[in-house]
Formats: C-alpha cells, sequence, structure tokens
DNA sequence: ATAACAAATGTAATCGGTTACATGACACAG
DNA sequence: CTGTGTCATGTAACCGATTACATTTGTTAT
C-alpha cells in the first residue's frame, strides 16, 4: 500500500473546485449535451458514451449545479411547507410523513414557521418564491391562508387547515364535525346519557368545528361545554368546573388527548373514578394516550399519512402545470375511533376490576 | 367600488409570468445593473433612482429567481439538515430551534433524514450539494458522520452526534459523561447507596458514553446495568429484572426520560413506592417528565437551543470561508439537573406523604 | 456505388441574475 | 475654457445547466 493521499486510494481527483458538467464532458471526450442526455436519460446514447460519461461523473464527483438546472428548466424538485408552528408532536409526525412522500418522489422540503402570524406567514411565502415549485400552508385561521394561496401566484398551493370550506382551493382537512359526532355516539353506545364537551381555543378553526358537531350529535340534552385552550392544565380546570355542577356529566368528549389527559387527572383527585363514573375519550390519539391508566380512548388523526397526502396532492398540481385541470377539492381525512380503558362501558365498568396504576403493559 | 379585478384593487401587474430583472429595469427605465445594485444594497444609488426601482418591483410583484442568484454568486442562503430520523419530540425540538435560528439569519432550511442508514445519509448529503451552503448532519454513528463529512468536500459541515471525539471536525455534542456522573452524585446526595442504570441501545454513541459515565462516577459498589434500547417498554422490563435481583437497588438512572418512566410504571405495579424505596432519575426533560405522578427529576438538554447554536456556528463556517481559521472544536452542551419528586431524599420521603396519582397539578 | 434516411453527437442560444469595466455627467481648479 | 477627478449609471461577460437545431456517422435500398 504505498498511496499517498486519500483521493488516490478513491481514485478521485482532487477537486479544488466542484466538477462543471464541461469538466464532466471534457474528461469523458463528449459534449455537453451528451453528458446531459447520459444524466437525465432522456435520449438516445450509444452505450460506450453512457459508460466513459457516468466515470467521468464518477471520477470527478460530478453533482450537477441546481440552481443553474432550475435556471433553465424552471423546475426546483423542491417542496416549501409553512406551518404555524413547529412545536410538538403533531408538527413532527406531520414533517415526517412530508418527508417520506417527497423522498419517495425525489423532491426536497422546505420548512418555515409562521408563529402563527399572518404578516409572518406572507413574508414567509415570498421568500419561497422561485425556490421551490409549489407550497403547502399550514394555517389555523382562514383569512390567513387564503391570502396566502393569493400571494403564491401561479404558484400551486395546497391548504391544510382545519377549515372545511376553503372556497374552492385545494386542500386537506380533517372530519372534524364527523369525528365528534362519532365520539358523542360511541359514548351514547356505551350507556352515557350526559356528555360534556371541553372544548378548544375560541377562533380555532377546528375548535368550532369540533364543538358545532358535538352539539349537533347529541340527544335528549342540552350542550354543557366548557371553554380550554387544548393544554393539558385547561383539561384540569375543565374537569373541575364540571365536578362542580349540580348535575354531573357521566362522559367528557375532550377536544384533544392533552386536555382528555388532564381531566382524567382531575377526576383521580377528586376521587371520580375513570371510566366507573364518568367515561373521558380524547382526540389525536398521542402516543402518551396508550400509555397512561386507564388508556385513553380518542380519535385517531394519522398525521403522517395526512402530510403524505398533501405532498402528493401538491407534486399532482405541479406536474399538471397551470393547465391542467382545475383542481379544487377539499379532501378530507377522517379519524379512527380507537376503544381503550377510559370508555368501558358503564355497566360492565363495575364488575371488571380496573385499577388506574396497577395494569399491566 | 367599480373596480374589477384584484390586480386592480392593488395596482399590481396581472403577471401571467414571473416577472424578471430586465422587465423590473424597463418598467424604472433604468439598467438591470441599477436595479441590482438597489436590491442587494450594495452600490451609490441616487434616491429618484432607488424609488423609482422599488416601485416597479412593487408594481410587479419581482422576486429575484434564487437559482440564478445562486448561479452568478454561488450562495443558496440554504442550510441542510441531515437527521436520523424525524421521530419524536427531539427531533422537533431540535428542527424548531433550528428555524429560529436560521430565519434570525435570513437563511433557509432543508431538511431530509436518513433512516439511520448509512447509506442514505450519503444519499441525501450528495443530493444537497450545490442546493445548500453548508449541512448540520446528526447521526448516532460515529462512522456514519465522519463518511459524510469527508463526501461533504469544501462544503462546511458541523456534526452533532452523540460522541465527543470527533477528530478535528467542528460539532456539538452533549455533555453525556458528565451529565451521568451528575446524575449518580444527585442520587447518592440524596442518600442513596445502590445505584442501577439502566442503558440505552448497545452501539448507540450516546448510551454508550453515559453508561461508562455511570460506571465512573460510583463508589463502593459495583455497576449494576440492564439493557434497554430508550422505549417505555424497555424501560418496564430492565425495572422487573431489578426488582428481581437478591439485594433490590435504591436507586435508579435510566439512560432517558421514556425508560424511566417504564421503570417507574413497573415499580408502581410492584408495590415499590418512588421515591421512598427506590429514586428514579431520567435524561432528556421531555414534557412529560413533570406531568406525571410522581414528577421525573431529569437531565434537562436543551435542545431547541442547540439546535439553534448547531446553526449558527455553520453560518459562521460558511461566512468565513475555506479559507477562514480552521474551526475544529467540539462545542460541549452541558445538561441541567432538574430535581423533582421521583429523587426525594431517602430520609425525609417517607416523612411526607406523596401519593403518586393524587397530586395536584 | 450512392442516395436517402435514421441514429448519435455536437454547437450554441437561452434561462435570470451579478459585477468588472466602460461610459457619461457634472463640479471644480487652474 | 479645458483638464481632472468623482459619482451614478450602463454594457456585456460571466455562472452552469438544458435543448432546439445542425451536423456527423452509419445503415439500408436501389
Amino acid at each position: 500500500m504505498d498511496v499517498s493521499t486519500p483521493s488516490a486510494v478513491n481514485g478521485h481527483a482532487p477537486a479544488a473546485k466542484a466538477a462543471t458538467i464541461r469538466d464532466v464532458a471534457e474528461r469523458a471526450q463528449v459534449s455537453v449535451a451528451s453528458v446531459s442526455r447520459v444524466l437525465n436519460g432522456s435520449d438516445a446514447i450509444t452505450e460506450s458514451t453512457r459508460r466513459r460519461v457516468l466515470d467521468a461523473v464518477e471520477y470527478l464527483r460530478y453533482v450537477p449545479h441546481v440552481g443553474a438546472r432550475s435556471l433553465s428548466t424552471s423546475r426546483t424538485d423542491t417542496i416549501g411547507v409553512i406551518l404555524p408552528d413547529l412545536y410538538g408532536e403533531f408538527f413532527s409526525e406531520l414533517i415526517r410523513g412530508m418527508d417520506l412522500a417527497a423522498r419517495a418522489h425525489g423532491k426536497h422540503l422546505i420548512v418555515s414557521s409562521s408563529h402563527g402570524d399572518t404578516e409572518e406567514t406572507l413574508a414567509a411565502l415570498r421568500s419561497m418564491r422561485g425556490r421551490v415549485d409549489g407550497m403547502i400552508v399550514l394555517s389555523p385561521h382562514l383569512r390567513a391562508a387564503n391570502l396566502a394561496a393569493d400571494v403564491a401566484g401561479r404558484m400551486p398551493v395546497v391548504l391544510m387547515n382545519g377549515g372545511l370550506d376553503e372556497a374552492g382551493r385545494p386542500s386537506i382537512a380533517i372530519d372534524n364535525h364527523g369525528a365528534a359526532v362519532t365520539a358523542v355516539e360511541h359514548l351514547r353506545a356505551t350507556g352515557r346519557r350526559r356528555i360534556a364537551h371541553i372544548r378548544g381555543a375560541a377562533g380555532n378553526l377546528e375548535a368550532d368545528i369540533r364543538a358545532e358537531g358535538y352539539a349537533s350529535a347529541l340527544v335528549d340534552q342540552e350542550p354543557i361545554i366548557v371553554e380550554g385552550d387544548f393544554t393539558q392544565a385547561a383539561g384540569h380546570r375543565a374537569a373541575t368546573r364540571l365536578l362542580a355542577l349540580d348535575q354531573r356529566p357521566d362522559a367528557v368528549f375532550a377536544a384533544n388527548d392533552m386536555m382528555a389527559l388532564g381531566a382524567m387527572l382531575a377526576f383521580q383527585e377528586a376521587g371520580v373514578r375513570c371510566p366507573e363514573d364518568v367515561a373521558v375519550i380524547g382526540f389525536d390519539d398521542v402516543p402518551l394516550a396508550a400509555l397512561v391508566r386507564p388508556t385513553l380512548t380518542t380519535l385517531r388523526v394519522n398525521i403522517a399519512e395526512m402530510g403524505r397526502r398533501g405532498v402528493e396532492r401538491l407534486i399532482g398540481l405541479v406536474q399538471a402545470g397551470p393547465n391542467g385541470a382545475p383542481d379544487s377539492a377539499c379532501e378530507i381525512v377522517r379519524p379512527l375511533l380507537v376503544e381503550r380503558q377510559s370508555t368501558a362501558a358503564a355497566e360492565t365498568a363495575g364488575s371488571t376490576t380496573v385499577n388506574p396504576t396497577a395494569q399491566p403493559l
């Protein structure tokens, strides 16, 4: 072994400067056009030419300059994602699903967050122009989302906010209304007759729709709604208020899992048993839901799957081009009811020994 | 109100096609050079010229083509991030911190995950070449990380993997060894004398270093180490095995919070009280740690802060250019001990009534 | 043998910026 | 009035890819 440099070991060029397509052409003794053709697999190429080009590419560690490519093809193979925030499990899952789908299609992902601010959403959007082929915008506020779609101009945009009525823009939304109905019906099916709702922050689209769905599904009872803000602490406070009512509810539908957990904790502290005395159902199916005792019944939203669908939808729009069939459909994601211990039927709940802390894994 | 089109409302051009710098120059009655100068604030420009250009930019909604710009300046103002996975709270936090820092410096973020595979790490890295000014690579395997830095060629790379010995590459690492020592010393300070360790997956750098730190900090006892893999279930199993020992430990240092939680659950199921009979300390400080009862003492890693530092470090490298002072330092992040109920002192623990399920929020 | 045609390859214009250098305008000193 | 220097602006050559079109080479039919 008398090799002296790493380059020599791998048989690579020293490459002080990144190689260009011309360097490759020169080394392979062909024209730049042939190199381009080999790399894009577009045209007829002799096997010997192909081999020489690929060898040169390998030797020079040639990687096409994306800027130059995007300049001549006006494509970037990149998708922009604007999120209201990057905080928490939800967005992490979403990005994961998007990344999976994007990589499957050879696309890249640029992420940016708007911190819930409409102005920042627009700024992020503008700065992505020309950098991406299309965008996915999540915004809890309908106005910001629609505005964003306007600013984007001819760039394809897929909206993913809670609202269903996107006024004819391509979008993906959770069936919040239907899921809320499912939750209430499940509670009734397990024998509950006084069902309360802990709702999400006022003004949040998803919170509004879930509360509305809850109210619409009630039978023989008035709505019992207490305000929350999606945090565990809010769920705890809300449950405390429910316990103070003259007629206590025998079931609670919380607008998300974290509030459901807070409520369950409040019930435990007050000596109210779950599910015997009160059933609790959440929304989301965060990992924690399966880990607490009693395990939490909830409506599972496959977030990663939603991300995947968003990306594939967008890629479809990009490929269709501005002349493609106008796509204004709103794709609906239906949450799945996941039955666990927290809503075990009222009549059987008493018989089985459900010890909240001593369940095996 | 007799305006007919949105364009007319905003006083904007119809813009069927995206405007170029030449369109702006034409409308502002100046040369492209002047437009460029105004936009980059580089040279002396008359106030009237500046105004005309800015008006034209506004009217045409001109946004410079990043591809073209990167072609002539060979900068992209984009940072690439390669993560082993996008799953869970840790990466979500990290991306959040990175995004914050990137946006503060006017940079964009491209993310990609390698699914733990070395080959995929390299593929992701290659495909980012030319698309980014520099990269941040997270890899639990030293080899992959170092390889990545090689493949990157002249592109600046900041490594963020568990290992401390990066052989002279710019990197940021958690002080796993020091934190493990802190954990053990804390347990001893609260009166514990038989301390066990539930370690992370074999082969994982961080797991190895934490285990090694644990062993080195022991006094008057042999190491008691059981294998885990960072999941809650593994923590549960490990704790079960610890309970079966002839001499039960009176404290457990788990290599992360999820395993600590699993262990606490196993102890509760077995009727072993925490912290009276056994103290438990975790690592990470996931949000859940403060929510369970007893609340979990842990070593907090400020993940978002780590992300921020990674980005700023990288930006520094990019600005310095290839001729900058060679930066080979490894920046250390020291986890912070967060004392909670799960390690309350052994002698006082018995006196206070610690009911694992009935604590107020 | 050669015309006619197809397949492979090369040439050069183009994409939209940046910027070195050239040019023009204007002020002021001699 | 002219020479000189300063400042604002314009001209055109890049950056590195793609691709329409031109050209070469090879094949087949007559």
